[in-house]
DNA sequence: ATATTTTACGCAATCGATTGTAATTTTAAA
DNA sequence: TTTAAAATTACAATCGATTGCGTAAAATAT
């Protein structure tokens, strides 16, 4: 690539004999300079192909317009859409993403934080890694000045913005739907419980057994199972137990109840009406499979939406005193062949 | 959110009585600065929190260590697998990614590319949007010594670094392997013409035909079918002519091809029996359908990893006499049970 | 015609880090 | 002990845009 030398304010400043305060001030559209002599410098502008370099703005207005976005995974359906969804609207706004992912890793979560810390984004928005439960780093961006804004997994003791899903709630829903179509012995395949979003999705199980009067059977409750082939093989063990379950809540996601599924048919037990089966995250696929899967909506686009507009609603806001705000999105539940037992 | 002073090298360098210089040296550990200081300096600045500042650091070096990336759609399952895979090799590299979307609208496009220049990103990843075919913005990058690689779907008219997939030969194999099954009048839901890709795909039809010497039936190719509803639309079009087709190629993506199937089922025509389903991309939901959707692999992921590794070849290649290099990536048919007739 | 207010523009500092060159100190050689 | 060479550190300019302050010029009022 050759180097080329971009023009800047000075070139523009120079051909037309004025100085670069006054092309910076027509280009930023201030109402101190000439109607005449700005047309004229945007002409030259244009002209001479300008364009701002933001690194230099950005260094000497303090600010960089930009906002990092810490995942786990790019590439999978919730996230990239909740990423969509900031974009929507910080796009408007004149915002720029930096998207960074941890991998669920937490030294490159941190290194991650780091990173945008060093760009001196405005704001830092994540979902933290699954890795790993040490949250120096995220109060280090607080420690910094930058707006930390955290949403569906959350570190709850950092006093942040946060925006999630009321997953006790949905968690309760799913359950009692399947209490309710007669289910009797329902699993749950639990995600990691240092992540809270998991310990909430536990506790809307069990909130659900209570609130219908129905014991809690601990061998049915299978841990860490939320990837499709943990999923699977919980399922092979619980399917083998004397008394296996007639339904399973894979509370970490539909890949995981893919997995349920898939030994489902593999050891031919019929669902729903054998074996009931509820995910999470309404994924695409989970309307295809057949039977489709009962699943939870998350509304993901709708989430970024709501964390980039939390933002920008706080921007300007110096109120200190106010504690920071939580929104929780009601998430529903989607009722689908594979809890339909009289379908 | 309160501001807050970060400190700076100058404050570093006041508390222990040297200069700024020094300490900069000292943090990009250059061998001009004693080994005692250096370690002073690096604990001091670990004392006081010190981040470096990155817009000051790129301003002065000319440089960003960024790479924009401008895609149609962030959560399309295509484009975030190359996100991910492009992030993996620039995070090794200490390097980040502005991701923008253009939503296949040429004018955000434009706009996303103009802010990535002014963003002094060191280079621009783009995939052009369905909407347009005006490269001017593209040529602006080139002009402004910015790298360009474009991926997938390219503007081929110009001469940048490309990664791109055989689509010509992939579509040739998915044609081929459906006459071979026997598939007499074999359908083609295309995608916008003005995309090379698509067209390619086309090609890759009638490069089929000829080879089997079958003659090419025009009524059966349907024009712009590439989402599932359009996909859904030119199925029931194609299914209720006189002599209806007995396969149909969603060439533009699984999505098309999910509809296709939608239909059939519907219609209550047996797939692969009465009629043989090919898609493309390899969306994850296409082993989830039944039956299964053959389609085919572009090695998303892996597409990402060459994009960004073909960047930081060319890093430091002053040799602009070459040629820019197009990678070209053979796609993989992936046969499943939607065109198994004896399966 | 003079005084006063606006308007428009120039000057120069600033944001924070980097880096070529000069100055100083340390070390090694004579 | 003196001198040359090497190692450190200081000085100051630079990257490009922004902005407070000052001043000249133009517009308005007296």
């Amino acid at each position: 690539m050759k180097k080329v030398k971009r023009t800047t304010i000075y070139d523009i400043a120079e051909k037309l004999g004025i100085t670069a305060s006054s092309v910076s001030r027509a280009l930023n559209n201030s109402s101190q300079v000439n109607e005449k002599t700005k047309e004229l410098i945007i002409k030259t502008a244009d002209e001479l192909n300008y364009k701002r370099n933001t690194l230099a703005s950005n260094l000497r207005k303090g600010q960089s317009k930009t906002i990092g976005v810490v995942i786990p995974r790019i590439n999978q359906n919730f996230f990239s859409n909740v990423i969509a969804g900031i974009e929507e609207i910080t796009y408007q706004k004149g915002y720029n993403l930096i998207i960074c992912q941890s991998d669920e890793d937490h030294d490159k979560e941190v290194q991650c934080v780091n990173t945008l810390i060093n760009q001196h984004v405005d704001c830092i928005v994540i979902s933290v890694s699954a890795d790993g439960n040490d949250y120096q780093h995220l109060q280090n961006v607080l420690d910094h000045g930058i707006q930390l804004i955290q949403f569906d997994r959350v570190a709850e003791e950092l006093e942040t913005l946060k925006v999630i899903n009321d997953n006790v709630q949905a968690s309760y829903e799913a359950v009692s739907h399947l209490i309710e179509g007669g289910y009797k012995r329902i699993a749950l395949l639990e995600g990691p419980q240092n992540l809270s979003i998991f310990k909430q999705r536990k506790e809307g199980y069990l909130k659900a057994f209570k609130a219908y009067n129905v014991p809690v059977i601990e061998e049915l409750i299978v841990e860490n199972a939320w990837t499709k082939e943990l999923g699977a093989l919980g399922t092979r063990k619980l399917l083998s137990l004397p008394q296996p379950p007639d339904a399973i809540f894979a509370s970490t996601s539909d890949f995981s109840a893919l997995g349920v599924l898939d030994v489902a048919n593999a050891m031919g037990i019929k669902v729903p009406s054998e074996l009931g089966i509820c995910g999470y995250a309404n994924e695409s696929f989970s309307e295809i499979t057949s039977p489709s899967i009962t699943t939870i909506d998350q509304f993901s686009i709708y989430m970024g939406n709501t964390v980039a507009n939390l933002f920008f609603q706080e921007i300007g806001n110096n109120d200190t005193t106010t504690k920071p705000k939580i929104i929780s999105i009601k998430p529903e539940l989607i009722i689908r062949g594979s809890t339909k037992r009289n379908g």
